[in-house]
DNA sequence: GAGCACTGC
């Protein structure tokens, strides 16, 4: 292909002499920590180098065993660095996995995690991935005795990883998984409250354990994990747990996380400038955070960095696979692009080459992940690679940190993924490709050095790594819409939420637009105050207000059963399975369309899959998500369970789909849209800001076009598209948000 | 006639 060809071309042409450069520094711990690694430096060795990529400086992770550089620097910033002693040995029951334990970098620190832990209301754990952070710490706190009548929590961003920890560890301590140790996640509650003294669980879980139990009584340490990823609910629990350590002086608090910005977490707990005279400074317990640093287990990751700029990563990423197959040692190759789109496309590029060049097809199989391909698909790239193949897996950041790839040794690392951006004055959620941090590209490169020392090639220059690159990626909270954050610190009694002390600060306009939507659902009463019943019970629906409110409102309208399905289908990712040529997927959704519009036919879809008696080979031959309706049918049981503590009823309203359109329309009025008079091509303007947005082709109502819609959710790209579209009676809108609705115009007569 | 990174309760 002679667009492949250019980038080659055009980069040997300008490459005449290449350099190495090597030097030897520590990316995994933040640079506040670095400072005293005097040694560092970079010497430059004059090789030639056949690749186009210069090796700028060589990443060294910290091999067990070796001597790490120790310092302390408790000037200003608290940070602890205690010298690696090795801890007085125990013996246990299970020889083998007892010294595997011992051989974990953590070990080591055992002795002073547990001194900071004593003497600290706060530590924060530096340590890259295999440390043994996750699973020792929560081990040393209970042989010290922190979980005698109390529990050690440990939170984790995901279920995987919640469940995976929780059988390791009890695995390492000889008990059944469910007694001593235990986990908790939606869902699923393996834990028993007579015996379970430590317990891993969701940051999700444990915001809605604090429903209950405000200042969570029962833990006498709480561990929050993987604290760098910046999630929105790791945000709001720190936030929380900041609040309740001074109810609470005894609760111990620690950070964990792999590349965080750890003076700025240690500020962020820092306590003691505000109040000088804290209760638990008299009993010796210091309130300022201590930071405490541990090395991973990685193996060397070399990285290697573009000379120039490339215009086009696709096509750089092409060659760079094609010339990594050609001249390098076996060894799987993980690539990073950004989407659906880029990844089919790089997948088809890489196979044409391949068989183009001849002899190097041979030996590479090309596999595509990301989130929407079916699991018999996604787990193909788990298998092995045959003898002498060499397997390419191109991948959306799903690989970064949710799903962990073992046998790769290289990484091409595009610099770019999709990362989400809410616009508060618009109030529209974007979905861009943006360049990533130097953190995730660190956690990128981090992935080639799991078996063997590996090589990341980034398809950025050193320069714009170095200078331009911002350190951490914006969190998560300040590109979201805060709805949902809101009403969860509104039900556990905080009331000044523009005050609230978070991590990061999200903008005000944000905070302002959300208080405004729930007000206008009726959740918020005029002093900003839950209403009662409304507010509680949205509050405790683990959904988006929107959809929350909609099932309250289908209590009196009859048609409660419903609605609950609907909203356990909207709440999933999608149940159609995507496919690259979506003829057969149309002719499929035309099965179950509704004219009503997309809601219908969700309950269409929902009940056919019931009549099939829930059958797998039924979802196949329509198209349909078979992982995703069993994902339905258990949030929808969920979703009763709560309706039924709310004390609403559960009703059907049969065939009668005027009243579940009316339950819509309770929820979403605020998306209400009118076509455009004369419109020719199915233009809509949002009721609320006359916003120009479209129906989305995979939608029902597509060119059906109904005078007056509500949508679910805009997809912005080229134009605003609404997904989930149903028709509506504007009168309904009134008479559902007659306070959002009384200065607009909305006489249909006027159509 | 177009496209949905990834989590989580």
């Amino acid at each position: 292909m002679a667009t492949i060809h250019w980038f080659k071309r055009c980069v040997v042409s300008e490459v005449t002499q290449v350099f190495f450069f090597f030097g030897c520094y520590q990316t995994c711990l933040p640079e506040s920590i670095i400072i005293g690694t005097k040694s560092f430096s970079r010497h430059s060795s004059l090789t030639v180098d056949r690749q186009y990529f210069r090796s700028a400086a060589m990443a060294q992770f910290w091999k067990p065993g070796t001597e790490k550089p120790r310092l302390l620097d408790d000037e200003e910033g608290g940070v602890l660095f205690y010298s690696a002693s090795p801890s007085s040995s125990h013996t246990y029951g299970y020889a083998s996995l007892e010294k595997q334990r011992q051989r974990l970098p953590v070990f080591k620190y055992r002795t002073s995690i547990l001194y900071l832990v004593e003497t600290h209301s706060t530590t924060i754990i530096v340590g890259e991935t295999g440390s043994g952070k996750t699973t020792q710490i929560p081990q040393y706190l209970k042989e010290a005795g922190w979980a005698d009548g109390h529990i050690i929590a440990c939170t984790q961003p995901r279920r995987l990883a919640v469940q995976s920890v929780a059988a390791r560890v009890a695995e390492e301590m000889g008990v059944k998984l469910g007694e001593e140790v235990g986990y908790t996640i939606r869902f699923e509650d393996v834990t028993n409250s007579d015996l379970t003294r430590i317990k891993f669980l969701t940051d999700g879980v444990l915001l809605r354990e604090m429903m209950d139990d405000p200042l969570l009584s029962k833990y006498s340490v709480i561990m929050v994990d993987e604290a760098h990823e910046r999630s929105l609910s790791t945000d709001i629990l720190l936030g929380l747990l900041k609040k309740i350590q001074r109810r609470r002086p005894e609760l111990r608090l620690i950070i964990a996380s792999a590349t965080i910005e750890a003076k700025s977490m240690a500020a962020f707990f820092q306590t003691r400038k505000r109040r000088p005279q804290l209760e638990g400074e008299d009993r010796g317990l210091q309130t300022e955070p201590a930071i405490l640093s541990v090395e991973g287990r990685g193996y060397n990751v070399q990285i290697l960095y573009v000379e120039e700029p490339v215009s086009d990563y696709l096509r750089a990423t092409v060659s760079t696979v094609m010339s990594i197959h050609d001249n390098e040692p076996m060894g799987d190759i993980l690539v990073f692009l950004t989407g659906q789109d880029d990844i089919d496309t790089a997948v088809q590029l890489i196979t044409e080459e391949a068989q183009n060049s001849g002899k190097s097809s041979l030996g590479m199989i090309v596999l595509p992940l990301y989130s929407g391909l079916t699991r018999a698909d996604q787990d193909l790239v788990f298998s092995p690679s045959p003898r002498g193949k060499r397997k390419v897996v191109i991948s959306t950041n799903i690989a970064e940190t949710s799903l962990t790839l073992e046998g790769i040794v290289y990484v091409v690392d595009s610099g770019f993924s999709k990362q989400r951006f809410y616009n508060p004055i618009t109030d529209i959620e974007n979905l861009v490709v943006a360049p990533i941090s130097k953190a995730s590209a660190r956690q990128r490169a981090g992935r080639a050095g799991r078996i063997r020392p590996g090589k990341c090639y980034r398809l950025y220059t050193e320069d714009y790594f170095v200078n331009e690159m911002s350190s951490h990626g914006i969190p998560e909270m300040q590109r979201s819409n805060l709805v949902s954050s809101v009403i969860q610190l509104k039900a556990l009694g905080i009331d000044n939420i523009l005050g609230f002390d978070w991590p990061a600060s999200p903008s005000s306009e944000s905070m302002v637009r959300a208080l405004e939507v729930l007000y206008s659902l009726g959740v918020l009463d005029d002093d900003a105050k839950l209403t009662s019943p409304v507010g509680f019970q949205v509050a405790e629906l683990p959904l988006d207000p929107m959809i929350s409110k909609m099932i309250i409102a289908s209590d009196q309208l009859g048609c409660s059963e419903e609605i609950i399905t609907v909203s356990a289908i909207l709440s999933v990712q999608s149940i159609w399975i995507s496919v690259k040529g979506q003829r057969e997927l149309d002719g499929a959704k035309l099965r179950f369309a509704a004219a009503e519009g997309d809601h219908v036919t969700f309950l269409n879809v929902y009940k056919g899959f019931l009549q099939s008696n829930k059958s797998s080979k039924w979802c196949h031959k329509n198209f349909i998500n078979y992982h995703a309706m069993k994902k339905v049918i258990e949030v929808r049981e969920q979703l009763r369970r709560i309706a039924q503590r709310l004390g609403l009823a559960l009703k059907s309203c049969e065939n009668d789909m005027q009243v579940l359109r009316k339950a819509v329309t309770a929820g979403f009025f605020a998306n209400a849209c009118r076509l455009e008079p004369y419109s020719h091509n199915g233009m809509y303007k949002t009721i609320r800001s006359s916003q120009e947005v479209y129906i989305h082709p995979s939608s029902v109502l597509f060119r059906v076009n109904p005078k007056w819609v509500i949508y679910n959710s805009l997809v912005s790209t080229d134009r605003q598209y609404m997904r989930n579209v149903i028709s509506i009676d504007p009168s309904w809108l009134r008479e559902a948000a007659p306070h959002f609705y009384q200065q607009q115009p909305l006489n249909a007569n006027r159509l």
